[in-house]
DNA sequence: GATCATTTTAATCAAATGTTTAAAAAATTG
DNA sequence: CAATTTTTTAAACATTTGATTAAAATGATC
């Protein structure tokens, strides 16, 4: 017979309270997640949380960090290829992040949540240096040194993880379902190269 | 002589709470604040906030009601300019929508954050219909059958929007300063009209 | 200026919340 | 299998937090 819900019982108690953690918090933001959430959302006694982790603080960073270098890490690799051209980058990036982003939809919602409301805790904890420093922002002001190349940036960024960020508000209105979104998602892997560079041949 | 920090002495009380709930609300979020904190921020005794707006989440609604009226209400009416070719609601929109934005470059955040932080309490609370069946949106089928018209209204909003969404992150990594971030800002009210057109042509 | 209504205050309440404690249960070791 | 360590549990603790209360202060009305 099936254990009830999503309690996953073959797991350590440590991995329990982990994964449970990673739901709520993604779920909830830190502020409006309750140990007590945690513990019963991991099927274990309150007080494990603490003698495993020591604090609710505590199992946050260590999920952050976790959260941070996946929607961060993803990033830089792409950009810094120096064998591949803008075309390449740009294709490689929308493709690979469309993918990593529909698997981990609350991703960028909660980073960019969590640092607003709490900045001063993310100073110079944020791996973005590769990325503003990147051969791809390098390629960018040899084809374009009419523009910033932040505003390029921005946009491969913008336009794949936007539709992300916005999810919740479609959703909410009734006017973007599951199944669309997805669709639209997928048109954009192609859509998005196409947009860049004619951007970078707009005068 | 000055009074103590930002405190709005010459307001009612009435006014003095809700400006203080705006800026700590839009500061941490609903989860995070206090109503400790808001009273202190409208140099009120506690039990007044509950006297004028009954309880914390009642003050929340208001402010919220306000938030989102200022963020969706300025999109539906250029949207649906039915005078308006689509290139002139392009550019009227980045260049409205942006001049709002650096006003409150807080507000997308705010209301994505806690949209996705309870969605339930906004579904069919979001004024977004408008937009979903505006005439921009009527204009996009007709230039661009082939390409779902959410695509073109996803990249106008997302080239507009994401970068306040982002701010956050770049600022805590150092990588764009208050000056800086005005200047790409004011750069993009030109660049996304042209960028965008230039999308409607890309085959 | 006495009476009544409105606004403000200090104190308190009850519930929620992060954490700790001490003992029980389970696992490990020699 | 006895001794020891590790893990788990139930209970409780100390704060925090949203809200209320009753009285005081202020303002309005006749």
């Amino acid at each position: 017979m099936a254990k009830k819900k999503l309690e996953e019982v073959d797991l350590s108690t440590e991995e329990k309270i982990k994964d449970a953690a990673r739901r709520v918090f993604m779920k909830k933001g830190y502020a409006a997640t309750r140990t007590r959430d945690i513990a019963e959302a991991a099927g274990i006694n309150l007080a494990l949380l603490n003698y495993y982790f020591r604090s609710k603080e505590k199992l946050f960073e260590l999920i952050m960090l976790e959260k941070l270098a996946k929607f961060f890490g993803a990033i830089a690799p792409i950009l810094n290829d120096t064998n591949a051209t803008l075309d390449q980058k740009i294709s490689a990036f929308s493709n690979n992040y469309i993918d990593l982003l529909t698997a981990n939809p609350e991703l960028p919602l909660f980073i960019l949540s969590e640092v607003r409301a709490n900045p001063e805790r993310f100073v110079n904890k944020l791996p973005v240096a590769k990325v503003a420093e990147s051969h791809f922002i390098q390629q960018l002001q040899e084809k374009r040194p009419d523009v910033h190349p932040l505003h390029f940036l921005m946009n491969v960024l913008g336009l794949s993880v936007f539709p992300f960020v916005m999810k919740p508000v479609f959703h909410a209105s009734g006017i973007l379902n599951e199944r669309a979104f997805a669709a639209r998602m997928e048109e954009r892997k192609a859509l998005i190269p196409k947009w860049i560079m004619g951007m970078l041949k707009t005068k």
